[in-house]
DNA sequence: CGGGATCCGATTAGATACTG
DNA sequence: CAGTATCTAATCGGATCCCG
């Protein structure tokens, strides 16, 4: 299939960009991607950070970051062993995208967290609606 | 708890904000808001806009963000049922934002699919690191 | 048309233990 | 320190059936 003919269409099924979208946007990509922005971290730095990851899932984001190009994962060999994680240039690119997005859900957090109160207390507290909680 | 004590920092494990940004972030609510920033839609419209999602999925997903404050459904008694969906203010913005998102990694696929490949033809093939597939 | 309820397999994610 | 390997529990998500 020739460069030209590919198509990156989030809206459409199988489209390319949805797997990447899904580990750049996803709960850990986008805390890690962030978390990258204010320079090169080591993989227990990032760790601390992003609070709540495993080694596993902290791990596997990266590498799929690195593997999107949007990470890059330098060894200096040394004990004890130094890796550090840092943001390409397309990487910092979505970072800042991703950034703002924190910053303008943060900002609306209020707004929500009433918005959730009121539809929690005029339904029965049975049926709410699950949203993911990990 | 006092309202000012309230915070809302996603880097928190706990902190309120992160179901609310899995929900609006994740694969489903991303594209959902995505598609309703240019008006009201219906359950079946939004079905075919979003292609790949279940009707389970797009049905929670618009619980969610009605909880949240981000989208309203409106029922039309009628025959055949009539119900819409469409954004709130709060909604707006973040929708906006979300497609700011989408529109930057769109642009930058085509250096993330050469990156994968890059990557993939390095490494040997059977250890790439797995992205979500769905 | 617009869903809710249920069932069930496939993935995911976390804990834990182990290694270079 | 920087991970990998393994096991298990939770969840996701699609298919199906049903109803107003």
């Amino acid at each position: 299939m020739s460069y030209e003919e590919l198509v990156f269409d989030v809206f459409a099924r199988n489209c390319t960009s949805r797997p990447v979208m899904e580990t750049v946007a996803g709960r850990w990509g986008l805390l890690t991607m962030a978390a990258l922005r204010d320079g090169t971290h080591r993989f227990n730095e990032l760790r601390r950070r992003v609070d709540g990851v495993s080694e596993k899932m902290l791990s596997q984001t990266l590498h799929a970051l690195e593997r999107d190009g949007l990470v890059v994962r330098e060894v200096r060999s040394a004990i004890p062993p130094r890796v550090e994680y840092s943001l390409t240039d397309p990487g910092r690119r979505i970072a800042a995208k991703l950034t703002e997005l924190i910053e303008l859900l943060e900002a609306e957090m209020p707004g929500i967290t009433l918005a959730q109160a009121r539809y929690d207390t005029a339904k029965d507290p049975a049926d709410v609606p699950q949203q993911p909680q990990r």
